[in-house]
Parts: structure tokens; C-alpha cells; sequence
DNA sequence: ATTAATGTATCATGCTTTGATACTTTGGCA
DNA sequence: TGCCAAAGTATCAAAGCATGATACATTAAT
């Protein structure tokens, strides 16, 4: 369910903290839901248990999760705390991915080429060395 | 013309090589053209000439850039080292792309993030001729 | 009460980035 | 031709940070 890159230059409470974001803010991880625990989500993803809890932590501080000892942790809100709806810069990527996608629709290159294209492009941003 | 985040989780560098590739992919910086010295572009943005050099480097073993001490560093290329050439439109996708994706990074949008929006925009446009 | 499972705290270690400084090369100009 | 300024490169140190190993504290179930 949760994927993570161990070659990243991102660090892996980041990845975590943003792929946990994005289950919550899908709807994938509802309210009430209890998340996998620091060691069984660490033994899964084959990482230690501190970047885990670090990660719980951040998304405790920014309202998201609660945790208690004993108990785990538990989704408590989709909304962050004391944040807009979207950011600037993610408005901005709509923007722009959009004025990209309708030029390449009217060019007539189709959608299965364009998805190929933006994969290969991620692909090339984010893991090269 | 470049931007960087001094408090982003992405390093400086990285920051650096991703909006290079980007100002090259989109054309803005053409073949021939002559970037900033280390020094110059280091100070502009308020960072150490390492951090750009190392970019630069970066760059150059991908067959972008070309540099000599005393001569500066100059674009040699617009396509990563074994690419192979696209039809024009299809380039000028890819350079938006580039862009789009290369800003988005840099803002610190996590990849799923990015994936959910261009998913949603493709709908969009494809469902509304 | 015991025990297993949970999150939390502490400390060490290693990597990586970043920076300060010096070296090397080039090209222009007196 | 010789000098000098400006370019990239190399070296080394320092700092930050992520990551991990381990121990502590709390809860709930038995």
C-alpha cells in the first residue's frame, strides 16, 4: 500500500509523511482508521522503527494523527491544521500541467504517448543521479 | 531566472540540477548559450560556488553541459545522454513537462501528488473537446 | 498481575551537504 | 610576451541530518 524509495534524495520520513498525506487526502486512510503500527509498518517497508514514528510525529504535530503509547496511532482528521485547500506552488503545477496536456491534445499525439511521456519524464527528474 | 529553496528537504544542488534541466528542456537556455560562472550564480543566490559547481558537474556527465576552467560552462545539449529524438510536438510536451515537473519537485510536491493531478487534468481536457 | 504490544526517548554513527580556501587553466590586454 | 583577472577544479573541514540500535514508558488484554 505504501511504497517508499530508499535511493532518494528525499529522506524517508519525507516520502513517508507525503505518501501518508496523499492516502488521507484520497480518502484511502478515512477517519477513524488505525494506522499499522511504528514496528510492523517499519519491518514492511524494511526500515527502522524511529523513521516511522518520526514520520506519526510530524503528522500528529500537523493534526492528522493522534498517538497515544499503547494504543497506536489513529487518523483523526483529512484536513491539515491550519492550511489552505492547495498550496501555491500545487496550483501552479495544475496550471501549467494543463496548458501542456491541451497543447499536446490539439497537436493530436494521444493520450497513451502522452502518459508515456510523463512517466518517462518523472522517471528522469526524480531518479537521476 | 533560477529559484531555489533554502529550507527544502531537497538538497541545494539537486535543486539546482532540476531547474537547469528544466530552463534547458523548455528552450530557455538554448545550445550555445553560456551559463553564469559558479562564482556569479552563487552569489546571486546566496550559496556556496560548490553547491553550483557540483550542479554544473552534475549536468556535464549527462552530456548537457560542457566546462573548462577559465572558459566557463556552455550548453552543449538539449537531450540526456542516450535519448534519441522525438518528433517536434512531441518535444515541445516533453519540454513543458520537463518544466512543470522540475518546478513541482523543487516545491516539494510529493510524486503521488503530481500523479493525481496529472491524472485529473488529462481527464478533464479529454472529456471536454 | 503479568505480559505483550504500543509509542517515546536517548544516544551513537555515518553519510551528505555545504562551505572556506587554495590550485589550475584560460584569455585578454598593457 | 608577461601579467592578471576570471573561469572551473580540487581538497579538506565542519555541520547537519537521517538513520539505526537500544532502552524506557504506557496501555490493554488475559
Amino acid at each position: 500500500m505504501i511504497t517508499i524509495l530508499l535511493d532518494s534524495p528525499v529522506p524517508l520520513h519525507d516520502q513517508l509523511v507525503s505518501e501518508l498525506r496523499g492516502l488521507i487526502a484520497q480518502g484511502k486512510l478515512a477517519v477513524g482508521d488505525e494506522l499499522p503500527s511504528v514496528r510492523q509498518l517499519a519491518a514492511d517497508l524494511g526500515i527502522n522503527l524511529n523513521t516511522v514514528a518520526r514520520a506519526y510525529r510530524e503528522l500528529t504535530d500537523a493534526g492528522l494523527l493522534t498517538s497515544a503509547r499503547g494504543r497506536g496511532t489513529v487518523v483523526i482528521s483529512s484536513v491539515e491544521k491550519g492550511r489552505g485547500p492547495k498550496s501555491l506552488s500545487q496550483q501552479r503545477l495544475e496550471s501549467s500541467m494543463a496548458g501542456a496536456l491541451a497543447d499536446a491534445k490539439i497537436a493530436g499525439i494521444s493520450l497513451e504517448v502522452i502518459q508515456a511521456i510523463f512517466k518517462k519524464q518523472t522517471e528522469i527528474i526524480w531518479k537521476n543521479p
